[in-house]
DNA sequence: CGAATTTGACCAGCGC
DNA sequence: GCGCTGGTCAAATTCG
C-alpha cells in the first residue's frame, strides 16, 4: 500500500481525531481517520481526541495525572491526547511471523524473503517520512531517561549489578499509545532507528522497536505494530522523552537516508522500517517542513499559524524549500496546504 | 567507511 | 520455581 504519507495524512489524522474527539478511544479515531478528511477542526483537537490507550499499558493516561506530567512539555495540548503518525514505518513487516496471519494484510506481505524494504515500503512512493507525529513530550518521566541511559551504559561497562535492564513493564516509563492508520504512519521530525523486531503473541504482526537516533543520549523510543484487528491501523507506542531539540531537518541524521530495496513494495518482513529513510524521503519531497509544522502544532497544542514558535533550531532554508517546491511542486503544495489545513483542521 | 537494518540471543518481569 | 513473553543488545549484513 503505498500510501502517500504526506502532510495530508497527518492532517487527516488530526481531523479524524477531532471528529471523534468525544471518544477517548484512539483506535476509533484512527479508524475513522479516513473520514476526517472532511472535517477540519483544530488539529489539536484531534490530538486531544486521541487518548493514550493503554492496551497493555499499566499506566492509563486518561486525562488527569498524565496531564500534569505533560504540562511542561505540552503546554497547550491536552496531554491525554496525542497523535502519532508514522509513515514510513511499516510495522507489519517483519518476518516470518506475519506471514502467517497475513491474511488480513493482503497488501503487505508479499515477499517474505525480502528483508526489508523498509521505509519505503509502506510508504509511499514518495517515501515517507518516517515520522510520526506525535506529541511526544516527555511522558512524564523526566527522571527516567537519564537513568535509563546510565543503566544501559553501565550494563555495557559492567555486569548488571542490580537492575541492569529496567526495560520491563515494571520499570517501564510511561508510554503514549497512539493508533494511527497506515496513511498516517509517519511523519515525525525525529529520526528513529530500528533496533529490534519481535513477534508478538496474539498478533500476527511483529512489533518493531525504534529508538531516537537524532541524539545518542536520547532515550526516546517507539514501538510500532500493526493492529491485528485492523491491519490498516498501527499502534504506535512512544516511551521516554527526547533529550534534545527536534532535528532541524530530518536528514540531519547522518546516513539516515538509507533507501533500501525500494523496488520492493512492502514486504511483510520489513515492516516499518526506516524511519530515517522516510524522514529523508519526506524531506526530499519537501514535506519536511510541513510535517514538522504539523508536528509542532501537535506539540504546541496550538494549531494556529504560529509556525515560528516551535523549536528554536528548526530553521527552514527558504532556498531549500523553494527547491523542493520546484521539485515536488504539487507535493509541496499539498504539504503546505496540509500544514495550513492542520492549522485549521 | 560510516551508518542503518536485520536477526538471533540474552535477560528480566510476570503469571501460573 | 518454572516457563513464557516482551524488550534490548550486538554481530553480521547491507547500502549510500
Amino acid at each position: 500500500m503505498a500510501e502517500d504519507w504526506d502532510l495530508y495524512a497527518v492532517v487527516r489524522s488530526c481531523t479524524s481525531a477531532a471528529v471523534n474527539s468525544s471518544r477517548d478511544s484512539a483506535v476509533e479515531s484512527s479508524i475513522n481517520n479516513e473520514n476526517c478528511g472532511s472535517s477540519r477542526e483544530d488539529p489539536l483537537a484531534c490530538l486531544a481526541s486521541l487518548t493514550f490507550e493503554e492496551e497493555d499499558d499499566p499506566f492509563t493516561f486518561k486525562s488527569g495525572s498524565l496531564h500534569d506530567s505533560y504540562k511542561p512539555f505540552l503546554p497547550k495540548v491536552d496531554p491525554t491526547t496525542m497523535i502519532a503518525t508514522n509513515r514510513g514505518i511499516d510495522p507489519c513487516s517483519s518476518s516470518s511471523v506475519h506471514g502467517g496471519s497475513s491474511g488480513q494484510l493482503n497488501h503487505h506481505h508479499e515477499h517474505p524473503s525480502t528483508p526489508a524494504a523498509p521505509a519505503v515500503g509502506i510508504g509511499s512512493p514518495l517515501s515517507p517520512a518516517s515520522a510520526s507525529i506525535l506529541a511526544f513530550g516527555g511522558f512524564g518521566n523526566q527522571q527516567r531517561q537519564p537513568q535509563q541511559q546510565q543503566q544501559q551504559l553501565q550494563q555495557r561497562i559492567q555486569p548488571p549489578a542490580q537492575t541492569p535492564r529496567s526495560r520491563k513493564r515494571k520499570n517501564q516509563p510511561k508510554r503514549n499509545v497512539c493508533h494511527v492508520t497506515a496513511d498516517n504512519l509517519s511523519s515525525d521530525p525525529w529520526a528513529w532507528r530500528k533496533y529490534g523486531q519481535k513477534p508478538i503473541k496474539g498478533s500476527p504482526y511483529p512489533r518493531n522497536y525504534y529508538r531516537c537516533s537524532s541524539s545518542k543520549g536520547c532515550s526516546a523510543r517507539k514501538q510500532v505494530e500493526r493492529s491485528n484487528t485492523d491491519p490498516n491501523n498501527f499502534i504506535v507506542t512512544y516511551t521516554g522523552e527526547h533529550t534534545h531539540p527536534k532535528p532541524t531537518h530530518r536528514n540531519s541524521l547522518a546516513g539516515s537516508t538509507r533507501n533500501k530495496q525500494q523496488p520492493l513494495p512492502i514486504s511483510p518482513t520489513t515492516p516499518l522500517s526506516a524511519p530515517a529513510d522516510a524522514a529523508a524521503a519526506v524531506h526530499n519531497a519537501g514535506e519536511d517542513e510541513s510535517v514538522d509544522m504539523a508536528f509542532e502544532m501537535a506539540l504546541d497544542g496550538e494549531t494556529d499559524d504560529d509556525d515560528e514558535l516551535l523549536i528554536p533550531n528548526v530553521h527552514v532554508d527558504e532556498d531549500l524549500f523553494k527547491g523542493y517546491e520546484e521539485l515536488v511542486g504539487s507535493s509541496v503544495d499539498s504539504a503546505a496546504t496540509g500544514a495550513a489545513a492542520s492549522g485549521g483542521c
